[in-house]
Parts: structure tokens; C-alpha cells; sequence
DNA sequence: CAGGAGATTTTACGGGTGTTAAAATTTGTT
DNA sequence: AACAAATTTTAACACCCGTAAAATCTCCTG
């Protein structure tokens, strides 16, 4: 076609026969421009394939359109499902995800907000490691760009969406010593606050209801949580040292590897005759319903926590101003019963 | 404790009492400058933080740090754990991954291509989504980055690695001809050529061992291959469409929802007296081994596959010069013998 | 058709770093 | 001490775009 290789935004402005300014406008805003203008800037879009270069653009701008986006450890199908959603809508409005993991390690957590913080982001969503977190990294980060701060519960940037575990565990605990044994409750060393949240609220709710709570907390670390559920779930089966019938799991990756300890060392899972097991777990994570059975668990509302966490970030960067009171806001789960338990 | 604010390389060079040029070079490789400056600039950043600005940094190098990462699905483990991989070696070499998900979209697929080819990276590893990408798209970036295709063979870029089917599936195919009845083979429609190839390879074994091939492909769409394994799986049950009772699935995904179905609707799983079917799949997905009973299946070598995609591509990188043949570089696949057949 | 407000475009400058060439300095060696 | 080699400094330009201020154009009124 026009056989004229576009190298930057001077050269495609002068096919279009328009300034370069005004071009610039038109990329901010194509509505900015005159009609006529943009007709003329579109048609010259359709012939050559020319794109702003991105460092060369948020280089100046005071506001770029990054959105950070930090998970504790991608490879975990909750966080890659949220992140899903949430980059989704960020492309929607027009900004430009990009997404970190720290992959459980707090250098890597602590190199991704400080690369992040170069980009000089418009706002970042964050879910921090949690106990393994720098405190200190992430209070600085947050002091820089607006965050909102998602899933875990660290006490920083200007607002928190997550769960209401104690309305969820309390649930999970009604139903289960309504329909069968009261459970104990299997966790491993918690990672983030979630995991403390959802003991206590075992506890409280078990008192509530007149049973005795029964916590077992087994070893293990890392993020590897269906290995760590099957292999110390095998062992609590095999010494007989699970005291009811009735587990609820702290979170549903460790029920998956429950489940299949309970299968390989032959006890049935589920609430009908012939059960010798219940297990039930938190979150309503993909997987769960391909357990075999399917695990009954309380469902995280994975819609509502990414479009909160984002439409509060936007309002964030919006405004400009920093709200006084901080936000938390915790959704309520939802029973999902399944035929675990 | 200076006092001073640092705001750019300038003042910085300043405080550090030595000349922004070397300090550009102290930053593109701390080696290159005198033990002496190094010293002094690293004293320096001990007590004032300050990180070069990204976007000016690659607004003028011609070859950036950055090294892009695109896989059709972040959701699915596989390439969740393939991401962290290859993301953990491009860190600890001094290059900085950036990972975009098509989340099975092609209109997204073009989009990260298009945004990622305008940050110039000095390098991309690309899984295409396979069928439903545009290939011209995928080839136009490619013309223009090094590019090194991993998992689905797309013929662009100038390598590929990943795994030999051919081979993968045939060691299953025989080994489950040898310990029972020939494997029927379980698919969805292909969504890219792996799973052509291994329904190719299927077919070619149970010729090679005198047996009939028996296909069946079922309907279903997207990325939830579990649900189309339960639920497709669940009606061939029901319907006892099944033509053998063992049966090979084209993935592992397809596996978990197979074998849940089969649990289900009443059937043992495994390869021992009692059992009604023999199941397995292909991939030693994360999941698999979490399955009720653990899945037989044969395993990709993830660690190989995210070293060998990345050392091509930093060989690419650095010889500039790109190779008169494209490589591709296929790895075997080993069986791994767990109890579902 | 003159006049003027408002919309749009142009002019001109700045941002933070890469990069180069030549001059100045330091280091290591004999 | 003298000299070659290695390194650093100085100076200046480049990169590609954002943006404020100045200049121009549009469109409508009277």
C-alpha cells in the first residue's frame, strides 16, 4: 500500500495529514477529535498498522492506564480464575493489566510490587502472601499507588474485599452438626489470615452450638496444599486419630487430597449409608466438584469479589483522593452441597 | 538519611559522585564498570532506593529486557506451572516475563500478540490457542520478535518444543493393550493439534498391535474440559456407549471428569479385581495424581520443556542472527503408573 | 458578511534514559 | 618514571510521546 513504514507517531501523523498533537489526542481519546479528524485518522488506521509505543506514552503521562495485579501463586486455580475475571474487566475499560505472582516467595513478592511500582501503575489489586509477607514492602508500596487490597487480609493500601469466613465457616459448621457428627476441623499451618479466621470461627461457632471444637493441625508448607491434604490425611486415617466422622477441611485444596486419601485407604466419603466419612471443605474451588464425590463446600463469589475489587479501584483512581475510612467489604458464602458431605 | 530526593539517574549519579553514563552502564551490566565504582554505586543504593524508570529504560534500548510469555489459558495448571517455571528462570538470568492469557479467546490472543509486540520484546514464548488462533496474526508477531511456539505446534516462530505424542501414545497404547482389553480413545473436539496428533497416534498403535480403533469424540466447547469429561462421559456411561472398558482420554482434564462420572454412576475404577473400567489420560496434570483412584497417565516433562523453550530463546536472543532451520524439539513422554489402569 | 466564542490544531518544550565520540583520567606494567 | 591500556567524564543528541500555551479554524449569531 503506502509502502511508507511508520516508525512513530510523526510518521503516521503526517499519512494522516494531521499533526502529531492531535493524533496524540485522538489515542487519548478518539472522541476529543473533530469528526472529520478522526474520519481521517481511522481510515489511515485501516492502511497501515501503526501503535503507540507504550513506554514512550507512560513515560509522560502522570496517570498510566497499568493496572498491577499481584497473586500470592498463580498456579492455584482460584487465584488464576480471579485473575481471569479481573483482567477481563480491566480490558474492558480500557486499561492494561498485568499480572505477577509471587509464586509463595516473599523476595519474589517483594520484587514484583517494587517492579510494579516502577511501572508507576494507575492502582494495583493485591493479594499478599500473608504470613510470609514483608509487611514493611507492602506498606510502602500501598503508601505509593492506590491498592486495593483482595482475599487476604493485610491491614494496608485503602480497601479490602474478601470473604466473610466466620458467616461461611458458621454455615459450613450449622449444616454439618445438623445433618451428622459435629467435625473436627483439619487445617495445616496457617499461610494467611484467612486460615486463622476460619479456625476461630470453627471454634466460636462449635461453642455457640454447645460441641467441642477439635482442631488438627498438621505440617506442611508450601503451596502444594492437595499433597499436603492427602499425605497427612492418610496419616491421621491410617493411625485412626481423627476424632468424628465428620471433617471439615480448611479450604478445598486440602479436601481434595483428603478425599482421595479416604478413597485409596477404602473409606467411603459422604453423608448416605454405608459413608464411613464426611468431608467437607471452603471455597468451592474449580476442582471441587470433580472429587470424588463431589465436595460439598461453601462457595467464595468469585464475580463479586473481582468486579468489587476493581469498580472500588477505579472509583479510587477517579476520585484521586484518598477516602478517610477505609473500606472492608467481606461477601457472604453460600452452601454448596454436594454429596461429600 | 541523605535527605535528598531522588528523582532520576542524574541525581542519583550525583550522590553516588560519579557520571550518569557510567551509571547507564552500571545498570545495564554491573560488571562492565571498575571494582571501585561498583563499590561506590552500591554503597549508594544501600541508603537511597532508587530504580531506574522502566519505561524511559526501553523507550531507547533497541533490545529490552522483557521477555514475553502468552499461553491460551492460564487457568488450567499446566500452564500455570509452565508460567512459573519459565518466569522463575527469565528472573533469575536478569530478564524481566511478562504473561499474557488469551483465556481461550482469540480476540484476546491478538490483543496480548499486539500489545505485547509494542512493549519490543527482546524475545516471546508462545503457546498458541491452537485451532482457533489467527495464524496470520500469530505469524506477523512472529516475523517481527524471536519467538520460540512451546505445547501446540503452530508452524511459525523459529523453534518449537514440546512433546512427542507419537510416542507418549504409543507407550500407553501399549501398555494398556498388554495389561487388559485395547483402550478405546476418549476426545473433545480438538481445540489444537496435540490432540490431532495423539488421536492420530491412537489410531496408528492400535493398527500397529492388530487392533480396531475405536474413537469417541464428543461434543463440548471451551475450557472446561473436566465438565465435558463428567458430563459426556456420564452420558456414554448411562448409555453404555462404551465400546471397551478401558479408556484412554485425550488429556488428563477430560480424565478427572471421566473418572468423577464413573464414580458417580456406580463404576470401580482401576485395574485390579472388582473393577469395572480402566482409565487414563495424558499429561500427569498436577491434578492427576489427586484423582479417586490416581490417575494412570503419561507425564510431559515440565521442567524440560520451560528449560529447553528458554534456553533456545536466549540463544536466539544472543546470536541476533536467527537460524536457517526452525527447530523443533520434542521431548518423550513417560508412563506413570498409578492404580486407574 | 462581520464578529466572536468555542472547538481544534499547531508550536514548542520537557521527560528520563540510551548511546556515541572525543577528551580526560586512572590503572597497571616495564 | 614513563607509557599503554582501560576506564570514566563531558557534551550532545536521540527516542517517542505528553502537554501547556499560542494560533487557527468552525460555526453560529445578528
Amino acid at each position: 500500500m503506502g509502502g511508507r513504514k511508520i516508525k512513530n507517531m510523526e510518521d503516521f501523523a503526517k499519512v494522516c495529514e494531521i499533526s502529531r498533537p492531535t493524533l496524540s489526542k485522538y489515542f487519548n481519546n478518539p472522541q476529543s477529535v473533530r469528526n472529520t479528524t478522526r474520519t481521517k485518522i481511522e481510515a489511515a488506521l485501516e492502511e497501515f498498522d501503526y501503535r503507540p509505543n507504550i513506554f514512550a506514552i507512560n513515560q509522560n503521562r502522570k496517570l498510566t492506564k497499568t493496572i498491577g495485579i499481584l497473586v500470592p501463586y498463580l498456579a492455584d486455580p482460584f487465584f488464576a480464575e480471579l485473575v481471569r475475571m479481573i483482567e477481563r474487566l480491566c480490558i474492558a475499560t480500557g486499561y492494561w493489566p498485568i499480572v505477577f505472582s509471587a509464586h509463595g516467595d516473599q523476595e519474589l513478592e517483594n520484587n514484583a510490587l517494587s517492579t510494579l511500582q516502577s511501572l508507576r501503575p494507575a492502582g494495583a489489586l493485591i493479594a499478599p502472601l500473608g504470613r510470609r509477607s514483608d509487611f514493611d514492602a507492602v506498606r510502602r508500596f500501598a503508601e505509593e499507588v492506590p491498592t486495593v487490597v483482595f482475599d487476604s487480609h493485610v491491614d494496608v493500601g485503602q480497601a479490602f474485599v474478601g470473604s466473610n469466613n466466620f458467616q461461611s465457616i458458621g454455615l459450613m459448621v450449622d449444616y454439618l452438626c445438623r445433618s451428622g457428627e459435629p467435625p473436627c476441623f483439619f487445617e495445616m499451618p496457617p499461610v494467611n489470615p484467612n486460615a486463622n479466621k476460619r479456625r476461630e470461627a470453627y471454634i466460636q461457632s462449635m461453642e455457640r452450638l454447645g460441641h467441642d471444637p477439635k482442631v488438627l493441625q498438621v505440617n506442611g508448607s508450601g503451596w502444594e496444599f492437595e499433597r499436603i491434604g492427602m499425605e497427612e490425611g492418610e496419616r491421621l486415617i491410617v493411625s485412626r486419630a481423627l476424632p468424628s466422622n465428620t471433617v471439615l477441611c480448611s479450604n478445598d485444596r486440602l479436601a481434595v487430597g483428603f478425599v482421595a486419601a479416604a478413597y485409596q485407604n477404602g473409606l467411603r466419603v459422604g453423608r448416605g449409608p454405608g459413608c464411613a466419612l464426611r468431608v467437607a471443605g471452603h471455597d468451592n474451588h474449580p476442582w471441587s466438584q470433580f472429587t470424588s464425590p463431589p465436595l460439598t463446600t461453601v462457595s467464595q463469589d468469585y464475580t463479586a469479589i473481582a468486579e468489587r475489587s476493581i469498580s472500588i479501584l477505579f472509583n479510587l483512581i477517579h476520585e484521586g483522593s484518598l477516602p478517610e475510612d477505609r473500606q472492608v467489604i467481606l461477601f457472604d458464602g453460600k452452601l454448596v452441597l454436594r454429596s461429600s458431605a
